[in-house]
DNA sequence: CCATGAATGC
């Protein structure tokens, strides 16, 4: 036995209803008393004809209605649906009623088992099953019941194109999608009903055809704001920020408001933009429209803002957030890390796990990359005990953090482990541990990975080539990183950057070979300073003066003035004797007024922050710590 | 009776 309550606007205890009884063959009326109503035993075959007077198909079929808009559990619906069909009601109309309310409650079983049995398949009830698969992101399933609708006889109608479009941009389905755009064009919905214009733009957005999304756009009649926002959200996403911001215009100019929606999707592109202005102006529109209390509106200004540099804004921003979400903490805490505040990044990431919201990957692999830049092993070993806690560990993005971390903190054997409990490796996972191996001077555990991409099927990019250039030049590889560089340098998909010439210029330098060096970088268009700066730190070592005077004056072009490159020269002068070099140097540095700014270096030890400068002797220790570091150089010079 | 768009990361 089962309670089920019942309370139906509009009746009363004392009325008599009739229910017109029929099934596919004979229709029959039978007119049965109803005796309760307010709250009523019902047997676990529910039996309505016991407490009911039935006079009229419609009240009955919106008592049914009734019924079902106030069941909280698909097995309520269950007694419903048996009452129903026990007595052979029609079951057209409240057949897709009971679909419908099936799915909502997340009952896919007993809906799929009553779409089954439905004597005729409406294009509703297809319409129902489809939007469910779609809502769950279960695109394969959605398609399939779309095509076995069209085997059936069933035509597609408006809501049908404007759920199944979704699942064929979710699976690439381009072929499909095109043939539903022409259902679209055929039954005259792409221009006259906006829901399809809008999902049509989604498809062709999602899958990378701007040309054809803004077409359907410009086709649709009675343009709203979401077919707008849809078309900007599009062209963000394909990374192009400036047709982002003309959909705008044009929306704006067709008399259409933009709402939160919209606002956040232009912050996107003003932060990749980086253009501050054009963030200043969407801050003022949604002022202007009463969103700037809106969190998502709030979240994606101070996103902009850290975006642009301008962490200050951001902090300013989030202080105007009442109840800060996950999001908003995250964007805050990601933007600071980013913007060289890792402190300030750390302390906020405190203050949200205090305030009880949960961090996700994104917070978690923000709070690592503040650990990272600070190199703070022990706090980062904390996240990484929250990252354990949470069943994160095996998130990607989180396993490159670590790794990440672990290997700016010197701790190789520690990324290691994180490395080798990830499942899937993929480019970036392999880059980072290349990276970290890279970096820490393990030249032979680099290559071999290198080795071993081909073998799991890795193509390797410009990232994996920084890594593999600086262990030739760690290990003295000369001739094998410059094999390697030539070969990627024909390679259509790596950009070649910077970074990379910096490896070759450091290789050639190492190597004594200063004028292929100094020729690599007169190849690049507009080299960058520390291209030179490279060459010079190589002179230095090789006691080579016959180029500085040649670096200064490329150096004076670029940046006049470098105090970086005048203080090596004059160091590489001195070093060989050349005080009349020194004297000519010096001059030039202080003729502009510069000033070498004091390098400091930090250590942290039990919480307590040790910082150390040249010409600095204040530390408590410094007699042992100038010994040990005396004691240590010999043994350096001793092992060459 | 059934349908539209978003903010955070290696």
């Amino acid at each position: 036995m089962a309670t089920l309550k019942w309370r139906v606007k509009g009746w009363k205890s004392s009325k008599f209803v009739r229910v017109l009884q029929t099934n596919a063959f004979n229709q029959t009326q039978q007119i049965i008393r109803k005796t309760t109503t307010s709250s009523t035993q019902i047997p676990s075959q529910l039996d309505l004809p016991l407490h009911f007077r039935v006079t009229n198909l419609n009240e009955a079929s919106g008592f049914y209605i009734s019924l079902i808009q106030q069941s909280k559990s698909a097995e309520e619906i269950r007694k419903i649906q048996t009452h129903m069909t026990n007595h052979s009601f029609p079951h057209l109309r409240l057949g897709n009623k009971l679909l419908d309310a099936y799915l909502r409650l997340g009952s896919l079983g007993y809906a799929h088992q009553l779409f089954d049995e439905l004597p005729q398949r409406h294009v509703v009830a297809w319409n129902a099953m489809i939007s469910c698969y779609i809502r769950q992101r279960r695109s394969a399933e959605a398609v399939s019941l779309y095509k076995r609708m069209a085997l059936e006889g069933v035509c597609p109608d408006d809501f049908t194109l404007s759920s199944i479009l979704k699942a064929f941009s979710d699976l690439g389905l381009v072929f499909d999608g095109q043939k539903a755009h022409g259902k679209a064009v055929v039954f005259g919905l792409e221009i006259s009903n906006v829901f399809v214009g809008s999902a049509l733009v989604d498809m062709y957005a999602k899958l990378g055809k701007m040309r054809n999304a803004h077409l359907v756009a410009d086709r649709v009649v009675e343009k709203d704001v979401v077919l707008f926002t849809t078309l900007v959200v599009g062209y963000v996403q394909n990374g192009e920020d400036g047709k982002a911001m003309q959909a705008f215009y044009q929306m704006i100019s067709e008399g259409v408001k933009g709402n939160e929606y919209t606002f956040t999707s232009l912050l996107v592109s003003c932060g990749n933009l980086k253009d501050l202005c054009l963030g200043n102006l969407i801050h003022g529109f949604i002022i202007k429209c009463g969103h700037e209390f809106g969190i998502s509106s709030q979240t994606s200004l101070l996103t902009m803002y850290s975006k642009c540099g301008m962490v200050d804004d951001s902090l300013k921003v989030f202080e105007h957030v009442l109840n800060p979400n996950l999001v908003s903490w995250t964007s805050l805490i990601v933007g600071l890390a980013q913007n060289g505040r890792e402190e300030v990044a750390l302390s906020k990431f405190c203050q949200m796990i205090r305030s009880s919201v949960i961090p996700n990957c994104l917070t978690l692999s923000g709070a690592l990359i503040a650990c990272s830049s600070l190199a703070i092993l022990d706090q980062g070993q904390q996240i990484h005990t929250i990252i354990l806690k949470l069943g994160l560990h095996l998130d990607k993005f989180i396993g490159a953090s670590l790794i990440d971390f672990y290997g700016r903190c010197g701790c190789v054997e520690l990324a290691k482990p994180v490395y080798d409990s990830l499942f899937n490796r993929d480019l970036v996972i392999v880059n980072t541990l290349m990276y970290a191996y890279a970096q820490n001077g393990f030249e032979h555990e680099t290559l071999e990975l290198f080795q071993r991409m081909k073998a799991m099927g890795l193509e390797p990019n410009d990232v994996t080539l920084v890594s593999v250039l600086l262990a030739c030049g760690n290990a003295g590889l000369v001739d094998e990183g410059i094999h390697i560089f030539d070969t990627f340098v024909g390679k259509c998909n790596i950009q070649i950057t910077k970074e990379h010439y910096a490896c070759m210029v450091d290789i050639y330098g190492r190597a004594g070979r200063l004028q292929e060096a100094e020729s690599l970088i007169n190849e690049v268009g507009n080299p960058d300073i520390v291209l030179w700066r490279i060459l010079l730190t190589a002179c230095r070592l090789h006691g080579d003066i016959t180029m500085v005077g040649r670096i200064l004056k490329k150096v004076a072009e670029l940046s006049p003035g470098d105090e970086g490159s005048l203080v090596l020269s004059s160091n590489i002068y001195a070093a060989e004797g050349n005080w009349s070099q020194v004297i000519g140097v010096k001059s030039l540095i202080w003729g502009n007024g510069l000033k070498k700014s004091p390098a400091m270096s930090w250590v942290s030890i039990d919480g307590e922050v040790h910082t150390f400068m040249a010409g600095d002797f204040s530390h408590p220790r410094f007699k042992e710590i100038d010994y040990i570091i005396k004691e240590l150089m010999k043994k350096v010079k001793e092992f060459g």
